[in-house]
DNA sequence: GTCGCTGCAAAGTATTTGCATAGCC
DNA sequence: GGCTATGCAAATACTTTGCAGCGAC
């Protein structure tokens, strides 16, 4: 599979960039999150990355994610609910959150973000990122109610 | 002043059509959120309402909060970092996060937001609300960087 | 060789739960 | 009067921090 070396090359170069150090850690949590290939919590990425390279723990798992976060190589979606999870996908797209049971479902749709994002800029904000969150409840916490 | 006999009864009303009961500590809490008029956290509403009224307790203001958030009279904001926010607007508007910080400014920006919902919908959501979500770096985590 | 990164353990913070009592309906 | 909501305290869940050793550069 060329994937994976080719995320280890972004990863590694991104790294290098910022003059931090390239870490086999670093590589293997990356490879996992985006194997896992949907949001995930810190602690499905450690045994995902367990699995494979053992002796890595949650704090690193924790700080390189938030890491990764930081480089634009995956995000950390804001459920509101339970532990945080952090997405590999890091093209545009929107969320749906279950305000029951925490869920989180991928949208992709079409929205026109400029003006929020400049209503950002206008305030100061170093805007990096913008998306829509639409909560709710899940169609299996719909039909419970 | 009227606003606040008009928050009491927009509550009771709706406290008393899903069948809840009005209680003085639910509608001091309710008060106090919007009386400070902007995002807090529980402790904040829980110590606005401490001045006014005693023998509140936090767990009360969690549940209170968590309810007016299911009666669309707050909104709970997730910033992602620190504790929860409650924000007492309920009108269409968004926000921009620090992902620093975790400071949380409202954004008043026209953005049509149907095709994300439409696209919850379609996969059996039913959705309640829908906002964007703008993070960065706040005017002062980015002049210090 | 240096300094950042890691693992382990422990602390800290935010939020929820259990249970007995009070008070709304 | 019944049953929900509350207060208190304790538990739980998640995430971060401190420190000593290792390893990338």
């Amino acid at each position: 599979m060329t994937g994976a070396s080719q995320l280890d090359t972004r990863l590694t170069e991104a790294l290098r960039e910022r003059g931090n150090r390239v870490t086999p850690q670093r590589l293997a949590i990356n490879r996992a999150l985006h194997r896992l290939g949907r949001h995930a919590t810190a602690e499905e990425v450690l045994r995902r990355v367990s699995n494979r390279v053992p002796g890595v723990s949650l704090p690193t798992v924790y700080a390189t994610l938030e890491l990764l976060d930081e480089l634009g190589l995956a995000r950390r979606v804001t459920a509101g609910e339970g532990p945080a999870l952090f997405d590999p996908r890091t093209d545009p797209h929107h969320h749906a959150v279950c305000r029951r049971c925490g869920r989180v479902e991928d949208l992709d749709a079409p929205v026109r973000l400029d003006p929020a994002v400049r209503a950002a800029r206008g305030r100061g904000f170093r805007a990096a990122h913008a998306e829509v969150t639409v909560s709710g409840l899940c169609a299996r916490c719909a039909s419970k109610s």
